[in-house]
DNA sequence: TGATAATCGAGACGGTACGTCCTGTCTTTCA
DNA sequence: TGAAAGACAGGACGTACCGTCTCGATTATCA
């Protein structure tokens, strides 16, 4: 493939001790208690070899998620048709695993990862079901079959969505059997009252179509 | 004052200069490369002082937060009787803040110190309107004033808004003009489509009271 | 003594443990296998402790050197009055410390440290009896009791004496047993047959004084 | 070559370029800063290549060595029949080579070189005039011509002239003009006074025949 | 008015980790 | 099939900080 290459090649065994190095001592340890040093002696590689392929700790780090070493499956919802049984299910989902043992502590590390890595952030979110991928494709698909009102940013609520997964676990706000099915709610429904009982002092929007971001 | 008390009585200078050299050396290097030692150094003052006081970094910066030394005012919602207004506002306010140069840098070290220390997520949100402060006052307010729906849990709506700011601060979101005034509308009125338009697929759920959290 | 100096002093357990563990480690490595952090982690010691005070492991073990910790004891030629025997008996001396085991290595490693240290040189051969030191006062006294030629060179003298321990040292020169007395004599009555045999092709020099070096 | 040597023999290229390079590093760096990889980036080689053919640094330096590449010539007495005289000028030449800028720089590296390399040692010293070579030669040829006393071992003399000149180089001696001179008169005459002035406490010793040495 | 006790700036201490450099071996590709 | 290129495990380098401790000086209370 690369023309010219001469000398060994890159060890895939050593990378991939290396991805599990790191995967197991974050979960043990946390992500500010990680070191390349802990990670080589683990990995039994020598910390040159680290240093040769990423740049940084977050830069393993981010490759672990990428290959799913740190959150073993991805989030994505159903489609059965009903948006908001199928927002229900799989919000419900995410939190049960933030709920599990050691793995609020494991996103928090990940949410401190991606501060100096933007590509943690993507890939966390990713594999909770939104960036470009699966959340927003279902909300598309409910978009198209107007379960959605038209002119709805998809990136916003995908947006609001990891904001409300992201508030949980930074905030450490308390968790609540309910919150699934009430946050889709009221992502869905809206916090203000039926249309006809919009308050006076609000003057009625015109229902323009509201150009998307970007 | 404490009875019995001997001995020289803690010194504001030192505590002040601390604070102050926390602040400058977080605006300028960011969380994790402020050091104990360059906050002593810059001070003036012995690494003993700060842990006579402090028990690490995070709480240093956490009183710095608390001090207002490091978001220079709180973000709190008007009440001009129009929620949506005044959310509007309030949610450009803080979008603002996040766009000026450095300031998306300082919230994000201070996600970073949150993820060690759970006063520092509090007082954030606090600082940019959310916990048990003023932008929960506010949307109780227009609870009261019948322009939520009742039963809306309001830990859950600061919980969003503050997602909101999260995801944009720590997914390095792009920013569009029209967002407060977007993200304020999509909360309040929803995604889904006016009620009659709603979807054969989805049944009708029954109203039933929705017990606020906790 | 140094006004204004505040802050801890010096730890003399940290020190004499550096010197200890260095002395200790030349002897059973030899230099170039001797580390800081070898030195540092049996002295138990932080590095830093060590880097604090000394610039470099050829100064820890100049130091070393300077203390005695390295060479047990100085070799002074003792004045009997009769410097042929006081001389001789002294290079049997230094010959003798170099054949017991271990001892040519460790003068070998002080030579590959002497490379980059000259203090160590300086030392060594103090150590050894030469430098301005005693065997040079011995040579001195010898020259004031008319038992050396007048206008004779103190210091080229040591030097010589000095290099015939280095040749032997570091070309590794095997040992005779008369050694010691051959070149106290070669040194003293010189290689060239008696006066009266001195070649035609050399001109007798004049026997003006030779200043002495320096 | 051998013969049913198949396969590309050794590149006399690569040998020549290696050579080369740890020349011209040790010239330019000294003997420990220079590394295998050092040499064999400078020389455009494989290190395997540099490994295949010598066991260690210390080799290689030898090897340049007894090139020639090292100490770029000789350093032989000549034969004019006037042992003082010829003495004289090869140690004035010696002395003058050391003298040169960088070339006690290097000569020191050499010395540390052969701390873990004996070769080197008789190498560096062969290049100098001595060992079973000219030096030893000459004084041999001297001593047939009965211009050195009869019984004078010609190996310690040349441990002498060598230790002179590792004096000078590795205790960093002061160098004088006259030393040359000096010392070649001082090893040949010796340092005691004319024999009648012997001094009455030094027992006069028999003239037995002083066996050589090995 | 001392003695006592706490704080302060300073900084040394035993450690841990950093990111770089080098060693000596092994592996791949090219000529 | 020898040599270049270069990856690899390992280990030392010298630096930066950690959190604790020890100084000498200063400051406040109590006896």
């Amino acid at each position: 493939m690369t023309a010219g290459r001469r000398g060994a090649t890159r060890s895939q065994a050593a990378r991939a001790a290396i991805l599990a190095a790191t995967s197991s001592l974050i979960e043990r340890l946390g992500y500010d208690r990680v070191t390349m040093e802990g990670i080589a002696s683990e990995a039994g590689v020598g910390k040159q070899t680290i240093y040769r392929w990423w740049p940084s700790k977050s830069a393993v780090v981010a490759e672990c998620l990428i290959e799913g070493a740190l959150l073993p499956e991805t989030y994505a919802p159903h489609d059965t048709g009903d948006i908001v049984a199928d927002l229900t299910e799989w919000l419900q989902r995410v939190f049960d695993f933030i709920a599990a043992p050691g793995h609020e502590t494991m996103l928090r590390s990940l949410i401190a990862a991606a501060v100096d890595n933007p590509e943690i952030g993507e890939h966390l979110t990713g594999r909770l079901g939104a960036s470009p991928d699966v959340l927003a494709e279902r909300l598309r698909t409910a978009a198209a079959a107007r379960q959605l009102r038209p002119g709805t940013s998809v990136e916003r609520l995908t947006d609001m969505f990891m904001g409300i997964v992201l508030s949980r676990v930074l905030l450490r706000t308390p968790a609540d059997p309910d919150d699934a099915r009430a946050f889709v709610e009221l992502v869905l429904t809206g916090a203000a009252p039926h249309r006809p009982t919009r308050p006076a002092s609000a003057p009625p929007r015109s229902s323009t179509a509201r150009q998307p971001r970007r």
